[in-house]
RNA sequence: CGGGGCGUGGCGCAGCUCGGUAGCGCGACUGCUUUGGGAGCAGUAGGUCGUCGGUUCAAAUCCGGCCGCCCCGACCA
């Protein structure tokens, strides 16, 4: 039967996983916080790797590949560093299991590690040491490398794609001869997290910078996208940081300028993990199942034949012409001609695999020259005509990209308020979620005691012309301080 | 780490109070009938009941230990 998934309205979590598992995006593996990604949920990674990939080259990095076994000692090297990961590290302490006297297989205490070696939970470190030696002089820079991998950070609690102990990432690692050049990269790489978003994801952003309570251990500054789930949550799809001198002191990576003089480098690391999987569905999704944006769709077109007990073949031929138009122009379509599963079974499971568009053509179809067309956003149904199909299901697909994307800034936009005093702020937060946007004094003091009161964080210190009245000074109603500007508050994932 | 829940065919669960030869639904397989929104009937296969120990003539069931997973909270992309 139908794999139940749980009304939104009725639990909003529930539903998250009843749809992850339903679509089979992921499953969970045996091993606690750890999952397995069936090709559901990996060829939608591929497709967002390979767009922001694409996005990456084009700004000119390369990738590289940094091993996943770091020395312990390396971790030592930049304190804020240490302190950030330290609670969340996988150790590698042996290197051979052996049989023991009742036939039990354990790890041989004879084969200790002199040194331990830390799983990366990122890479910056044993990436900082190598720099130190590819880097002499400031003809070496910059350096722009990313590389794709996979991390471990030891979670207390996790949740698939939001937060696993084992991920896959992207983790770009800059370095440059000045400051100027290390921030414009960080915001450079910021802005290409955002069209990502936008324009492939369908899922509106704002930009802005972290409060020092949210920044990356070891960053001088980290600037991030925030998105807003459907339960008024806000996500981190992305940070950037300006990493400063921090690791090229640590890792005593110098270079020496025009002037002959001796400097550290300037630093830069970004990343994006398979959590953006997470936030599409807690975009787009909806009680059927998830909705995906035809640009990272895996499949934008499924085409299911009716079929009958003769005149089959008939039936399938001309879906298989359709298919081969629709595949030469590029679109990426699926004949699914099973026959042990009935079209309303198809029809449901591709609803909640999220599917854009889905063809049904059946003998009536054929003698009128047309296809039934159904879209996953809206539901809407049309038969449209077999003659121009191909210009139809481009025009179509546009349509849904768009159309997600006005749909959840809409949400967005309805799910962002203002507060100028303390109490409506707390009722927004408590009732409505969403984001709020007010004033902050900018001390730790401030940010803390809301965090406690409240359980929202500051998500970012916006850029500006993303909200209007953001920029203008004002007074901070919680501890009645003068503020610059109003900050991005939202309880968050 | 605190709180809650759960470990029984592939999946979801009942059975446990009151011990007595392990059951239901879905799925799988075979056959027939079906096929424009998750088909119907008939038959078949599939389980050391998480694990270790105890009580008993007899344990899925009672007692104790251990292990694991999920959900909710405190740290984090």
């Amino acid at each position: 039967m139908a794999d139940k998934i749980t009304p939104r309205s009725e639990d909003y979590a529930q539903w998250y996983v009843d749809v992850v598992r339903a679509a089979r995006l992921a499953e969970y593996s045996p091993v606690r916080g750890s999952m397995i990604i069936p090709p559901n949920g990996y060829e939608l990674w591929e497709n967002m790797r390979d767009g922001l990939d694409g996005m990456f080259k084009a700004t000119g990095h390369r990738n590289a590949y940094f091993p996943l076994l770091i020395p312990i000692s390396f971790f030592a090297r930049e304190a804020d560093h240490v302190d950030g990961f330290a609670k969340e590290c996988a150790v590698v302490t042996h290197h051979r299991l052996m049989v023991d006297a009742d036939g039990e297989l354990i790890v041989d205490p004879e084969a200790k590690l002199e040194e331990p070696l830390v799983v990366r939970p990122t890479s910056e470190t044993i990436i900082w040491d190598t720099y130190s030696k590819w880097i002499q002089s400031w003809r070496d820079l910059p350096i722009l490398i990313n590389q794709w991998a996979n991390v471990v950070r030891w979670e207390m609690r996790t949740r698939l794609f939001l937060r696993t102990s084992e991920f896959l990432w992207q983790e770009g690692h800059t370095a440059h001869a000045t400051e100027e050049e290390a921030v414009e990269e960080t915001r450079k790489m910021l802005d290409v997290y955002t069209t990502f978003a936008e324009e492939w994801m369908a899922m509106p952003v704002i930009r802005g910078l972290k409060t020092a309570a949210e920044r990356f251990a070891g960053a001088v500054d980290t600037y991030c996208i925030e998105a807003l789930m459907q339960d008024g949550k806000s996500l981190q799809a992305g940070t950037s940081h300006f990493l400063g001198q921090n690791f090229a002191k640590a890792f005593d990576c110098t270079f020496q300028n025009r002037n002959n003089e001796l400097e550290y480098v300037w630093a830069t690391s970004w990343g994006v993990s398979t959590r953006l999987i997470g936030a599409l569905v807690m975009t787009h999704g909806d009680d059927k199942g998830i909705v995906l944006p035809p640009k990272l769709a895996p499949t934008q077109v499924v085409l299911v034949p009716i079929l009958r007990k003769d005149g089959n073949e008939a039936v399938l031929e001309a879906a298989r012409k359709i298919e081969q138009m629709l595949r030469d122009a590029g679109i990426r379509v699926f004949l699914d001609d099973r026959e042990q599963y009935r079209p309303g079974w198809k029809f449901t499971e591709y609803e909640v695999q999220g599917v854009p568009i889905r063809l049904a053509l059946g003998p009536r179809d054929i003698e009128n020259g047309v296809v039934e067309l159904v879209r996953r956003d809206s539901g809407e149904k049309q038969s449209v005509a077999t003659e121009g199909l191909v210009e139809t299901i481009r025009k179509t697909l546009d349509a849904v990209q768009q159309g997600l994307f006005d749909r959840a800034k809409a949400f967005r936009e309805v799910h962002t308020n203002t507060a100028d005093d303390y109490e409506t702020f707390q009722r927004i937060i408590e009732e409505e979620g969403g984001f709020v946007l007010m004033h902050w004094d900018g001390t730790a003091e401030t940010e803390a005691r809301i965090k406690e009161e409240t359980k929202a964080t500051i998500r970012c210190l916006p850029f500006p012309g993303q909200f209007e009245g953001t920029e203008e000074p004002g007074v901070d109603p919680v501890s009645g301080q003068p503020s610059k500007g109003r900050v991005v508050f939202a309880r968050a994932y």
